[in-house]
DNA sequence: GCTTTACTCAACCGCATGGTTGAACACGAG
DNA sequence: CTCGTGTTCAACCATGCGGTTGAGTAAAGC
């Protein structure tokens, strides 16, 4: 319904299909064919072909043509998009927990805290 | 058809819509009850109900109980999942996209470019 | 105990999607 | 020009999804 207009939701659309996922595996180890691509699949060559379609129009494969070949290329350019999105959030709910974390040491007069294995070195100085 | 039986789909399929990517965001921020999240979108609440459900399936929050409001928390692990799959292909591609770049310097006898230029637009050098 | 508040479940609708098959297009080779 | 190969387009079908409304459930309040 809604059209998929912005492009993180094509991007995140497309690598909602595992079928999609293998293909974008299999491109990043190098480009290949529309008929290469589908040969794992026991899916006929026009349904791989709609595939490419979902992932060129998401930005993340563009491609060329050699003869009557279609080589397809995974276009990495995108994946920052995605990353920067995740991480973002990510980030802020990790540090939320860890707020929440030390609130509880506070409020429960714990001393030594070992539950927090995070391996990033932020350091949660709302001690106020 | 498929089902989504694998978490990875579920989780970027779940990311797909945005407005589910939207409350995603405001989630990062703290948690909210249903119908505080539902406030700033002119759909039902049953609607807004209904990608919460998504969510949760995906593993992206968890909810629980608070007299008759649910809170909604939002579960920062499934991110690392997505993180890895991500950084894993996009480090292949632009490893094999430096390569090609090193290939062509030796081919076009360029000397002294380091090999760590990343301008966000590159041309598409069909030299055929 | 009935009402109010907060939310979920169920049934339904329209459209998008993934799959199919058959035809068409693009290009290289005879 | 014709043939073969590689790929896309078009039509169609089944399923899934986001939306709706209406009913049902859970807990607080009068």
């Amino acid at each position: 319904m809604v059209e998929h207009e912005d492009r993180l939701s094509r991007v995140f659309s497309a690598l909602a299909d595992p079928t999609r996922r293998d293909m974008v595996a299999r491109l990043a180890a190098g480009d290949a064919t529309v008929s290469e691509l589908a040969a794992p699949y026991d899916v006929s060559l026009q349904a791989v072909s709609k595939h490419l379609k979902v992932l060129e129009e998401a930005g993340l494969v563009s491609r060329s043509r050699d003869a009557q070949r279609r080589p397809v290329h995974l276009d990495a350019e995108v994946f920052d998009l995605m990353t920067k999105w995740i991480e973002r959030y990510r980030q802020q709910a990790e540090e939320r927990y860890q707020r929440l974390d030390a609130l509880l040491d506070r409020l429960q007069g714990r001393a030594g805290t070992d539950s927090n294995d995070n391996t990033d070195e932020q350091s949660k100085g709302a001690a106020g």
